[in-house]
DNA sequence: GTCTATAACTCGATAGAC
DNA sequence: GTCTATCGAGTTATAGAC
């Protein structure tokens, strides 16, 4: 059984992943990462020495999160195009998309600019979806375009995204993400 | 001829345009502002009162800067697929693309999360491009889907620059782009 | 009276001592 | 866990120059 001290690190991760998403890591203050997990600061600070390593364990966690979704797609469907599906209507189902945006391509947005080291670890979040996607693009056989559709597809759901959130419109996200589904169907 | 001030004025605008869409409006601070323009603190204050009110008459700015390059488009071209063309071009001709981003589509991106009221100044420049592209596609013949063909390609140009600069990679931007092209010809 | 220049204030955030 | 120092953010005040 994990510790005492486990739950309440994990505790602050699920705060601060939440707060980065719907502020922006910039606009998120170390207090209101206080106030959101109800911990006193000294015990934040004995977890995270600065906001940035909290960002690099939201990360972390978030890496762990797709790894679990994607074993989980992996166990579930067995036919490529049933797992671009699946991912496809991860999309379309999510309803914080039209709020804030994509998790993953809102926070790549922000630290790509000035905040290349970060960046470099958000960046992985992509590829692992990237290199997933891609693996389902060389079971239907396309090996030598797999890479470059993969990152298609992976530039249309953040299309998708962006648009959805700029006009805050659930009928713009469901009307691209059937366009989106219509295309794997044709492959 | 314009006055000292208006100059000094514009000046303040070009250089927080610039830090805004390099660093991100929350990570750009004001003595950013102050040291990359050269003007004191109390002369920037002296024509803007916030921070905030920077960023409007950058978005001001933006707005003007697209109805000229939209007004040259429909002078320069009389051909709709043309002009479609040109929008195509332009995103993939953009070198900053791969390293900042769209400005237009990262600062929304930002401000949609809990700046609202901000976003809603800065979705304006989204609409002035959407309804000169849908104007594009109703004088193709595709008078009830213009609006939604709008929004599909410019979520397919937003797309493109997320991935070009998640990836920093002009390889990706090059051929997404062509891809792009590809659709308007089809049309 | 507009514009420039300098100074100083408030506030909240980070950090770390106790 | 509390308390306090320090720093930097945004902002305001005001004196001098044109």
């Amino acid at each position: 059984m994990a510790s005492k001290g486990e739950k309440t690190r994990s505790d602050i991760i699920v705060c601060a992943k939440n707060l980065f998403y719907q502020r922006g890591y910039e606009a998120t203050s170390f207090t209101d990462i206080v106030n959101a997990s109800g911990f006193f600061r000294g015990n934040i600070y004995h977890y995270f020495k600065t906001k940035d390593e909290i960002l690099e364990a939201v990360i972390q966690q978030r890496q762990t999160d797709i790894r679990t979704g994607l074993a989980y797609w992996d166990a579930q469907y067995a036919d490529p195009k049933a797992r671009l599906n699946a991912f496809v209507s991860m999309v379309a189902r999510s309803s914080e998309l039209t709020e804030y945006g994509c998790p993953i391509g809102s926070l790549n947005t922000e630290l790509g600019k000035e905040r290349r080291e970060l960046q470099d670890e958000a960046r992985v979040l992509f590829d692992l979806f990237r290199h997933w996607l891609a693996q389902q693009f060389v079971a239907l056989g396309y090996e030598d375009k797999a890479e470059t559709m993969s990152l298609h597809l992976l530039g249309r759901a953040q299309g998708i995204a962006v648009i959805a959130q700029v006009y805050h419109d659930a009928d713009v996200l469901k009307r691209e993400t059937q366009m989106l589904a219509e295309w794997v169907r044709e492959l």
